[in-house]
RNA sequence: CGGGGUGUGGUGUAACGGCUAACAUUCCUGUUUUGGGAACAGGCGACUCCGGGUUCGAAUCCCGGCACCCCGACCA
Protein backbone atom coordinates (compact mmCIF):
# COMPACT_ATOMS: atom_id res chain seq x y z
CA UNK A 1 0.00 0.00 0.00
CA UNK A 2 0.80 3.66 -0.77
CA UNK A 3 1.51 5.76 1.92
CA UNK A 4 0.41 8.64 -0.06
CA UNK A 5 -3.20 6.76 -0.30
CA UNK A 6 -3.73 6.35 3.22
CA UNK A 7 -5.81 8.58 4.45
CA UNK A 8 -4.99 8.57 8.05
CA UNK A 9 -1.91 10.57 9.38
CA UNK A 10 0.17 10.22 12.22
CA UNK A 11 0.14 12.55 14.89
CA UNK A 12 3.03 14.49 16.91
CA UNK A 13 1.12 15.14 20.20
CA UNK A 14 -1.92 12.65 21.60
CA UNK A 15 -4.94 13.87 22.59
CA UNK A 16 -4.72 15.61 25.77
CA UNK A 17 -7.41 13.30 27.30
CA UNK A 18 -5.80 9.72 26.41
CA UNK A 19 -3.69 8.61 28.86
CA UNK A 20 -2.96 4.97 28.63
CA UNK A 21 -0.28 3.91 26.47
CA UNK A 22 -2.50 1.74 23.90
CA UNK A 23 -4.67 4.65 23.05
CA UNK A 24 -1.77 7.17 23.02
CA UNK A 25 0.29 5.60 20.56
CA UNK A 26 -2.70 3.95 18.65
CA UNK A 27 -3.97 6.74 17.91
CA UNK A 28 -1.08 9.32 17.58
CA UNK A 29 0.43 6.23 14.53
CA UNK A 30 -3.46 5.97 12.86
CA UNK A 31 -4.84 2.66 14.23
CA UNK A 32 -7.88 4.42 15.74
CA UNK A 33 -10.17 6.71 16.41
CA UNK A 34 -12.11 7.77 19.24
CA UNK A 35 -15.61 7.96 19.03
CA UNK A 36 -16.41 8.46 22.46
CA UNK A 37 -15.74 7.20 26.24
CA UNK A 38 -15.03 3.29 25.64
CA UNK A 39 -15.67 3.37 22.11
CA UNK A 40 -13.23 3.14 19.49
CA UNK A 41 -13.15 2.55 15.68
CA UNK A 42 -10.40 0.69 13.83
CA UNK A 43 -9.19 2.90 11.05
CA UNK A 44 -6.87 1.09 8.05
CA UNK A 45 -3.90 0.06 9.65
CA UNK A 46 -5.46 -1.02 12.82
CA UNK A 47 -8.08 -3.06 11.25
CA UNK A 48 -5.26 -5.02 9.48
CA UNK A 49 -3.52 -5.97 12.71
CA UNK A 50 -7.01 -6.54 13.93
CA UNK A 51 -7.50 -8.84 11.07
CA UNK A 52 -4.29 -10.52 11.67
CA UNK A 53 -5.04 -11.23 15.47
CA UNK A 54 -8.97 -12.84 14.45
CA UNK A 55 -6.97 -15.00 11.84
CA UNK A 56 -4.63 -16.74 14.23
CA UNK A 57 -7.37 -17.22 16.53
CA UNK A 58 -9.42 -18.54 14.22
CA UNK A 59 -6.62 -21.06 13.22
CA UNK A 60 -5.89 -22.21 16.55
CA UNK A 61 -9.64 -23.00 17.26
CA UNK A 62 -10.24 -24.78 13.86
CA UNK A 63 -7.05 -26.68 15.12
CA UNK A 64 -9.04 -28.23 18.40
CA UNK A 65 -12.04 -29.01 16.25
CA UNK A 66 -13.93 -25.49 16.91
CA UNK A 67 -16.89 -24.77 14.02
CA UNK A 68 -17.35 -20.89 13.43
CA UNK A 69 -20.49 -19.44 13.28
CA UNK A 70 -22.07 -15.92 13.44
CA UNK A 71 -25.07 -15.23 16.03
CA UNK A 72 -27.05 -11.98 16.38
CA UNK A 73 -26.11 -9.13 19.13
CA UNK A 74 -29.50 -8.43 19.30
CA UNK A 75 -31.35 -11.04 21.90
CA UNK A 76 -34.59 -11.58 23.40
CA UNK A 77 -35.41 -10.85 26.86
CA UNK A 78 -36.72 -14.71 27.59
CA UNK A 79 -33.46 -16.15 26.45
CA UNK A 80 -32.00 -14.62 29.55
CA UNK A 81 -34.77 -15.02 31.59
CA UNK A 82 -34.17 -18.80 32.52
CA UNK A 83 -31.29 -18.30 34.28
CA UNK A 84 -32.28 -14.73 35.79
CA UNK A 85 -30.12 -13.12 33.75
CA UNK A 86 -32.00 -10.15 32.51
CA UNK A 87 -32.79 -9.27 35.59
CA UNK A 88 -30.60 -5.70 35.93
CA UNK A 89 -29.57 -6.80 39.50
CA UNK A 90 -27.50 -9.29 38.11
CA UNK A 91 -26.13 -8.18 35.00
CA UNK A 92 -25.59 -4.46 35.62
CA UNK A 93 -24.27 -3.58 32.34
CA UNK A 94 -26.72 -4.14 30.05
CA UNK A 95 -27.76 -1.85 26.65
CA UNK A 96 -31.71 -2.34 26.59
CA UNK A 97 -34.20 -1.22 23.64
CA UNK A 98 -37.01 -1.95 21.76
CA UNK A 99 -38.49 -3.15 19.16
CA UNK A 100 -41.79 -0.90 17.29
CA UNK A 101 -44.48 -3.27 19.32
CA UNK A 102 -42.71 -2.83 22.66
CA UNK A 103 -41.50 -5.78 22.60
CA UNK A 104 -37.80 -5.74 24.73
CA UNK A 105 -34.59 -6.63 23.11
CA UNK A 106 -30.83 -6.65 24.97
CA UNK A 107 -27.54 -6.01 22.81
CA UNK A 108 -25.66 -9.29 23.04
CA UNK A 109 -23.46 -8.86 26.73
CA UNK A 110 -22.17 -12.59 25.76
CA UNK A 111 -23.63 -15.43 24.05
CA UNK A 112 -23.78 -18.28 26.42
CA UNK A 113 -27.12 -18.31 26.12
CA UNK A 114 -28.35 -17.50 22.72
CA UNK A 115 -25.53 -20.18 21.97
CA UNK A 116 -27.43 -22.77 23.83
CA UNK A 117 -30.85 -22.06 22.41
CA UNK A 118 -29.18 -21.98 18.76
CA UNK A 119 -27.52 -25.16 19.54
CA UNK A 120 -30.68 -27.33 21.24
CA UNK A 121 -31.96 -26.93 17.50
CA UNK A 122 -29.03 -29.68 16.60
CA UNK A 123 -28.46 -32.18 19.30
CA UNK A 124 -30.99 -34.69 20.23
CA UNK A 125 -28.69 -37.82 20.54
CA UNK A 126 -25.44 -38.55 22.31
CA UNK A 127 -24.11 -39.07 18.82
CA UNK A 128 -24.42 -35.32 18.34
CA UNK A 129 -22.26 -34.34 20.65
CA UNK A 130 -19.35 -33.19 21.09
CA UNK A 131 -19.65 -29.64 19.83
CA UNK A 132 -17.29 -26.73 20.03
CA UNK A 133 -19.25 -23.98 18.48
CA UNK A 134 -17.05 -20.28 18.25
CA UNK A 135 -17.62 -17.02 16.82
CA UNK A 136 -16.17 -13.57 16.89
CA UNK A 137 -18.88 -11.19 17.91
CA UNK A 138 -19.90 -7.89 19.20
CA UNK A 139 -20.27 -7.57 22.81
CA UNK A 140 -21.91 -4.85 24.70
CA UNK A 141 -21.15 -4.07 27.90
CA UNK A 142 -22.76 -0.27 29.43
CA UNK A 143 -19.65 -0.25 31.06
CA UNK A 144 -20.00 2.63 34.33
CA UNK A 145 -16.46 2.78 33.41
CA UNK A 146 -14.48 2.64 30.54
CA UNK A 147 -11.24 3.53 30.37
CA UNK A 148 -7.56 2.14 29.42
CA UNK A 149 -8.05 3.18 25.80
CA UNK A 150 -9.15 -0.23 24.09
CA UNK A 151 -8.61 -2.36 27.02
CA UNK A 152 -11.86 -2.22 28.06
CA UNK A 153 -14.44 -0.78 26.10
CA UNK A 154 -18.02 -0.82 25.51
CA UNK A 155 -18.57 -1.87 22.15
CA UNK A 156 -15.96 -4.97 21.63
CA UNK A 157 -15.64 -7.84 19.73
CA UNK A 158 -15.07 -11.36 21.77
CA UNK A 159 -13.99 -14.76 20.53
CA UNK A 160 -16.38 -16.44 22.38
CA UNK A 161 -16.28 -20.34 21.82
CA UNK A 162 -18.92 -22.74 23.85
CA UNK A 163 -17.78 -26.33 24.00
CA UNK A 164 -21.10 -28.82 24.45
CA UNK A 165 -19.95 -32.16 25.67
CA UNK A 166 -21.73 -35.31 26.99
CA UNK A 167 -20.09 -35.21 30.73
CA UNK A 168 -17.65 -33.97 32.84
CA UNK A 169 -14.85 -35.83 31.94
CA UNK A 170 -14.99 -35.40 28.03
CA UNK A 171 -15.26 -31.66 28.98
CA UNK A 172 -12.00 -31.61 31.12
CA UNK A 173 -10.18 -33.44 28.07
CA UNK A 174 -11.36 -30.43 25.82
CA UNK A 175 -10.40 -28.08 28.07
CA UNK A 176 -6.87 -29.00 28.65
CA UNK A 177 -6.75 -28.59 24.49
CA UNK A 178 -8.51 -25.18 24.79
CA UNK A 179 -5.82 -24.62 26.95
CA UNK A 180 -3.06 -25.40 24.73
CA UNK A 181 -4.84 -22.85 21.97
CA UNK A 182 -4.75 -20.50 23.97
CA UNK A 183 -1.27 -20.46 24.69
CA UNK A 184 -0.56 -20.93 21.24
CA UNK A 185 -2.72 -17.79 20.66
CA UNK A 186 -0.81 -15.74 22.79
CA UNK A 187 2.81 -17.02 21.54
CA UNK A 188 1.78 -16.50 18.08
CA UNK A 189 0.51 -12.79 18.77
CA UNK A 190 4.08 -12.24 20.35
CA UNK A 191 3.06 -12.08 24.38
CA UNK A 192 3.84 -15.83 25.27
CA UNK A 193 6.35 -14.54 26.80
CA UNK A 194 4.87 -12.20 29.53
CA UNK A 195 1.46 -14.39 29.54
CA UNK A 196 0.48 -16.71 32.35
CA UNK A 197 -1.85 -19.57 32.63
CA UNK A 198 -3.79 -17.95 35.84
CA UNK A 199 -5.73 -19.79 38.70
CA UNK A 200 -8.75 -17.89 39.09
CA UNK A 201 -12.67 -18.53 40.82
CA UNK A 202 -14.34 -21.14 39.16
CA UNK A 203 -18.04 -20.43 39.67
CA UNK A 204 -20.28 -23.63 40.51
CA UNK A 205 -19.05 -26.49 38.37
CA UNK A 206 -15.23 -26.64 39.12
CA UNK A 207 -12.79 -25.05 41.77
CA UNK A 208 -10.75 -23.11 39.39
CA UNK A 209 -11.31 -21.12 36.21
CA UNK A 210 -8.51 -20.22 33.77
CA UNK A 211 -7.63 -16.89 33.15
CA UNK A 212 -4.35 -16.27 30.75
CA UNK A 213 -2.34 -12.84 32.26
CA UNK A 214 -0.06 -11.02 30.60
CA UNK A 215 2.38 -8.96 32.75
CA UNK A 216 1.75 -5.27 32.64
CA UNK A 217 1.46 -2.15 34.31
CA UNK A 218 -1.88 -1.31 32.37
CA UNK A 219 -3.59 -4.40 33.85
CA UNK A 220 -6.85 -4.52 36.06
CA UNK A 221 -5.91 -7.37 37.79
CA UNK A 222 -3.38 -8.46 40.54
CA UNK A 223 -1.65 -12.24 40.02
CA UNK A 224 1.02 -14.10 42.31
CA UNK A 225 3.14 -15.85 39.43
CA UNK A 226 5.75 -18.93 39.66
CA UNK A 227 8.12 -17.76 37.19
CA UNK A 228 9.40 -21.46 37.23
CA UNK A 229 6.02 -23.29 37.04
CA UNK A 230 4.88 -20.57 34.63
CA UNK A 231 1.65 -20.01 36.15
CA UNK A 232 0.07 -17.70 38.47
CA UNK A 233 -3.11 -17.31 40.77
CA UNK A 234 -5.54 -14.29 41.04
CA UNK A 235 -5.48 -12.72 43.75
CA UNK A 236 -9.35 -13.04 44.11
CA UNK A 237 -8.46 -16.94 44.75
CA UNK A 238 -5.16 -16.20 46.24
CA UNK A 239 -4.60 -18.06 50.12
CA UNK A 240 -2.87 -20.51 51.52
CA UNK A 241 -4.85 -23.21 50.84
CA UNK A 242 -4.99 -22.88 47.20
CA UNK A 243 -1.23 -21.91 47.25
CA UNK A 244 -0.91 -25.43 48.54
CA UNK A 245 -3.39 -26.87 46.66
CA UNK A 246 -1.25 -25.59 43.47
CA UNK A 247 1.59 -27.28 44.97
CA UNK A 248 3.36 -24.07 44.90
CA UNK A 249 5.37 -22.01 47.62
CA UNK A 250 4.15 -18.94 48.70
CA UNK A 251 7.86 -17.88 49.00
CA UNK A 252 8.68 -18.62 44.84
CA UNK A 253 5.13 -16.25 44.18
CA UNK A 254 6.23 -12.59 42.70
CA UNK A 255 3.07 -10.24 42.79
CA UNK A 256 2.31 -8.66 39.35
CA UNK A 257 -0.53 -6.20 37.77
CA UNK A 258 -1.44 -8.21 34.63
CA UNK A 259 -4.27 -7.80 31.80
CA UNK A 260 -6.69 -10.60 31.62
CA UNK A 261 -6.18 -11.52 27.66
CA UNK A 262 -8.07 -14.65 27.66
CA UNK A 263 -10.34 -16.75 30.22
CA UNK A 264 -11.63 -20.03 30.17
CA UNK A 265 -14.06 -22.04 32.07
CA UNK A 266 -16.43 -24.86 32.86
CA UNK A 267 -19.92 -23.05 32.89
CA UNK A 268 -21.58 -26.98 33.54
CA UNK A 269 -24.72 -27.62 33.23
CA UNK A 270 -25.88 -24.54 34.57
CA UNK A 271 -27.33 -22.99 30.93
CA UNK A 272 -28.22 -26.99 29.31
CA UNK A 273 -30.24 -27.30 32.67
CA UNK A 274 -31.97 -23.75 32.52
CA UNK A 275 -32.42 -23.27 28.24
CA UNK A 276 -33.21 -27.44 28.30
CA UNK A 277 -30.21 -28.88 26.34
CA UNK A 278 -30.31 -32.38 26.46
CA UNK A 279 -29.37 -35.58 24.69
CA UNK A 280 -30.30 -39.20 24.77
CA UNK A 281 -27.78 -41.65 25.81
CA UNK A 282 -27.13 -44.89 24.25
CA UNK A 283 -29.28 -46.36 27.10
CA UNK A 284 -31.98 -43.88 26.12
CA UNK A 285 -31.61 -41.59 29.29
CA UNK A 286 -31.78 -37.87 29.16
CA UNK A 287 -28.75 -35.89 30.30
CA UNK A 288 -27.54 -32.29 30.62
CA UNK A 289 -24.90 -31.60 27.86
CA UNK A 290 -21.76 -30.52 30.08
CA UNK A 291 -20.58 -26.90 28.71
CA UNK A 292 -17.63 -24.36 28.80
CA UNK A 293 -16.79 -21.17 27.28
CA UNK A 294 -13.65 -19.98 26.27
CA UNK A 295 -13.29 -16.09 25.61
CA UNK A 296 -10.23 -13.82 23.99
CA UNK A 297 -11.01 -10.36 23.26
CA UNK A 298 -9.34 -9.51 20.18
CA UNK A 299 -9.13 -6.06 20.13
CA UNK A 300 -8.10 -5.81 24.19
CA UNK A 301 -5.48 -8.51 22.98
CA UNK A 302 -4.21 -5.58 20.25
CA UNK A 303 -3.85 -3.08 22.98
CA UNK A 304 -2.34 -5.45 25.22
CA UNK A 305 0.56 -5.98 22.94
CA UNK A 306 1.11 -2.14 22.56
CA UNK A 307 1.74 -1.61 25.73
CA UNK A 308 4.01 -4.35 26.48
CA UNK A 309 5.84 -4.00 22.74
CA UNK A 310 7.14 -0.40 22.48
CA UNK A 311 9.70 2.36 23.23
CA UNK A 312 10.11 5.81 23.18
CA UNK A 313 9.73 6.08 19.76
CA UNK A 314 6.57 3.95 19.10
CA UNK A 315 4.92 0.45 18.73
CA UNK A 316 6.95 -2.42 18.22
CA UNK A 317 4.41 -4.74 16.18
CA UNK A 318 5.76 -8.46 15.99
CA UNK A 319 5.67 -9.85 12.70
CA UNK A 320 3.14 -11.96 13.02
CA UNK A 321 0.10 -9.01 13.59
CA UNK A 322 1.94 -6.50 12.14
CA UNK A 323 -0.34 -4.22 9.26
CA UNK A 324 2.78 -4.49 7.12
CA UNK A 325 5.77 -6.40 6.94
CA UNK A 326 7.53 -4.50 5.45
CA UNK A 327 7.89 -0.35 5.64
CA UNK A 328 9.96 1.53 2.30
CA UNK A 329 10.88 4.37 2.56
CA UNK A 330 12.12 6.68 -0.75
CA UNK A 331 14.24 9.58 0.51
CA UNK A 332 14.13 12.28 -1.98
CA UNK A 333 12.92 13.31 -5.46
CA UNK A 334 15.75 12.49 -7.41
CA UNK A 335 14.10 10.87 -10.29
CA UNK A 336 16.70 7.52 -10.22
CA UNK A 337 16.26 7.04 -6.65
CA UNK A 338 12.37 7.27 -7.31
CA UNK A 339 12.58 5.06 -9.80
CA UNK A 340 14.69 2.53 -8.40
CA UNK A 341 12.59 2.21 -5.01
CA UNK A 342 9.30 2.20 -7.35
CA UNK A 343 10.21 -1.16 -8.60
CA UNK A 344 11.21 -2.56 -5.32
CA UNK A 345 7.77 -1.64 -4.43
CA UNK A 346 6.86 -3.91 -7.46
CA UNK A 347 9.36 -6.57 -6.76
CA UNK A 348 8.37 -6.89 -3.40
CA UNK A 349 4.45 -6.86 -3.78
CA UNK A 350 5.07 -9.53 -6.53
CA UNK A 351 7.04 -11.30 -4.07
CA UNK A 352 3.83 -11.95 -2.10
CA UNK A 353 5.44 -9.45 0.80
CA UNK A 354 3.16 -6.87 2.60
CA UNK A 355 4.77 -3.74 2.06
CA UNK A 356 3.77 0.00 3.02
CA UNK A 357 5.62 2.12 0.46
CA UNK A 358 6.24 5.84 1.81
CA UNK A 359 6.51 7.66 -1.69
CA UNK A 360 5.10 10.47 -0.12
CA UNK A 361 6.96 13.63 -1.92
CA UNK A 362 8.19 16.37 -0.27
CA UNK A 363 7.97 14.60 3.35
CA UNK A 364 11.60 15.04 4.88
CA UNK A 365 13.51 12.31 5.64
CA UNK A 366 13.53 13.13 9.21
CA UNK A 367 9.68 13.07 8.95
CA UNK A 368 9.55 9.34 7.06
CA UNK A 369 11.56 8.10 10.04
CA UNK A 370 9.42 9.48 13.04
CA UNK A 371 6.47 8.18 11.53
CA UNK A 372 8.10 4.53 10.19
CA UNK A 373 9.18 4.28 14.07
CA UNK A 374 5.74 5.09 15.56
CA UNK A 375 3.99 2.60 13.26
CA UNK A 376 6.20 -0.04 14.17
CA UNK A 377 6.61 -1.95 10.93
CA UNK A 378 8.78 -5.04 11.29
CA UNK A 379 11.46 -4.13 8.97
CA UNK A 380 12.80 -0.74 7.42
CA UNK A 381 13.93 -0.20 4.18
CA UNK A 382 15.28 2.81 2.87
CA UNK A 383 16.00 3.63 -0.73
CA UNK A 384 18.09 6.98 -1.10
CA UNK A 385 21.31 8.16 -2.81
CA UNK A 386 23.25 6.93 0.34
CA UNK A 387 21.96 3.61 0.06
CA UNK A 388 22.27 3.44 -3.72
CA UNK A 389 25.10 4.72 -3.20
CA UNK A 390 26.52 1.74 -0.84
CA UNK A 391 25.10 -0.71 -3.14
CA UNK A 392 21.87 -1.11 -2.58
CA UNK A 393 18.80 -0.70 -0.60
CA UNK A 394 19.48 -0.11 3.67
CA UNK A 395 17.19 -2.76 6.09
CA UNK A 396 16.61 -2.64 9.62
CA UNK A 397 14.04 -4.47 12.10
CA UNK A 398 12.23 -2.00 14.29
CA UNK A 399 13.57 -3.59 17.11
CA UNK A 400 17.58 -3.41 16.51
CA UNK A 401 19.85 -0.13 15.99
CA UNK A 402 21.72 -1.22 13.22
CA UNK A 403 21.02 -1.51 9.59
CA UNK A 404 23.03 -3.59 6.70
CA UNK A 405 22.96 -2.40 3.29
CA UNK A 406 21.45 -5.26 0.74
CA UNK A 407 20.82 -5.89 -2.87
CA UNK A 408 17.52 -5.98 -4.71
CA UNK A 409 18.02 -10.09 -4.80
CA UNK A 410 19.23 -10.89 -1.47
CA UNK A 411 16.22 -8.39 0.15
CA UNK A 412 13.56 -10.11 -2.28
CA UNK A 413 14.81 -13.10 -1.20
CA UNK A 414 15.01 -12.65 2.76
CA UNK A 415 11.68 -10.47 3.11
CA UNK A 416 10.42 -12.84 0.79
C1' C B 1 -22.38 4.17 41.39
C1' G B 2 -19.12 7.28 45.30
C1' G B 3 -14.92 10.79 45.18
C1' G B 4 -11.60 14.19 42.49
C1' G B 5 -10.46 16.97 38.07
C1' U B 6 -10.93 19.17 33.06
C1' G B 7 -13.71 21.42 28.73
C1' U B 8 -10.42 27.50 24.21
C1' G B 9 -9.17 26.61 15.79
C1' G B 10 -8.20 19.47 13.57
C1' U B 11 -4.19 18.61 17.62
C1' G B 12 -1.25 20.57 21.94
C1' U B 13 -1.23 24.94 24.86
C1' A B 14 -1.72 30.57 26.48
C1' A B 15 -4.69 34.72 27.88
C1' C B 16 -5.35 39.92 35.49
C1' G B 17 -13.14 40.28 34.98
C1' G B 18 -11.13 44.96 30.15
C1' C B 19 -7.85 46.16 23.09
C1' U B 20 -9.54 42.44 17.11
C1' A B 21 -8.93 35.48 21.95
C1' A B 22 -2.40 34.57 21.50
C1' C B 23 1.43 30.74 20.31
C1' A B 24 3.01 26.08 18.27
C1' U B 25 1.67 22.24 15.17
C1' U B 26 -1.51 20.39 11.28
C1' C B 27 -3.53 22.23 6.64
C1' C B 28 -3.25 25.55 1.90
C1' U B 29 0.26 28.78 -1.72
C1' G B 30 5.12 29.70 -3.24
C1' U B 31 10.58 29.36 -2.98
C1' U B 32 14.33 26.32 -1.21
C1' U B 33 15.43 21.54 0.75
C1' U B 34 15.75 15.80 1.46
C1' G B 35 19.55 10.58 6.59
C1' G B 36 16.03 11.74 12.28
C1' G B 37 9.41 15.40 12.82
C1' A B 38 14.12 21.01 7.93
C1' A B 39 14.14 26.83 6.33
C1' C B 40 11.79 31.31 4.72
C1' A B 41 7.42 34.11 3.17
C1' G B 42 2.21 34.48 2.86
C1' G B 43 -2.61 32.38 4.05
C1' C B 44 -7.20 29.37 5.81
C1' G B 45 -9.17 27.81 10.29
C1' A B 46 -12.61 29.45 17.18
C1' C B 47 -20.10 32.42 18.52
C1' U B 48 -13.84 29.84 24.07
C1' C B 49 -18.94 22.47 25.23
C1' C B 50 -24.45 23.96 25.81
C1' G B 51 -28.18 26.96 28.53
C1' G B 52 -29.08 30.55 32.10
C1' G B 53 -27.24 34.31 35.64
C1' U B 54 -23.93 38.30 37.95
C1' U B 55 -21.46 42.69 35.68
C1' C B 56 -20.78 48.84 32.16
C1' G B 57 -17.90 44.53 30.39
C1' A B 58 -17.27 37.11 31.02
C1' A B 59 -12.91 32.24 27.91
C1' U B 60 -12.26 34.00 33.04
C1' C B 61 -17.12 34.58 38.46
C1' C B 62 -22.01 31.82 39.89
C1' C B 63 -26.00 28.00 38.83
C1' G B 64 -27.77 23.93 35.78
C1' G B 65 -26.87 20.44 31.98
C1' C B 66 -23.69 17.60 28.81
C1' A B 67 -19.00 15.50 27.61
C1' C B 68 -14.23 13.73 28.86
C1' C B 69 -10.18 12.04 32.25
C1' C B 70 -8.33 9.95 36.95
C1' C B 71 -9.00 7.02 41.84
C1' G B 72 -12.30 3.49 44.01
C1' A B 73 -16.51 -0.07 43.59
C1' C B 74 -18.18 -3.30 39.63
C1' C B 75 -16.42 -6.47 35.57
C1' A B 76 -20.26 -13.77 32.89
Amino acid sequence: MRQSKLFTKTRKEAPADEVSRNAELLIRAGFINKEMAGVYSYLPLGLRVFDKIVNIIREEMNAIGGQEVHLSSLQEKSTWEPTDQWDDKQVDVWFKTKLKNDTELGLAVTHEASMTKMIKNFIQSYRDLPSYVYQFQTKFRNETRAKSGIMRMREFMMKDLYSFDLDEASHLEFYERAKGAYKKVFQRAGIGHLTYLTFASGGMFAPFSHEFQTISGAGEDTIYVDPNKGIAINKEVYNDEVIAQLGLDKSTLVENRAVEVGNIFTLGTRFSDALDLKYQTAEGESKSVFMGSYGIGPGRLMGTIVEVLSDDKGIIWPETVAPFKVHLLVLGEDISVVSEAESLYKALVDAGVEVLFDDRASVGAGEKFADSDLIGIPYRVVVSKRSMADGGYEVKKRNEEKSKVMSADDLTKFLG
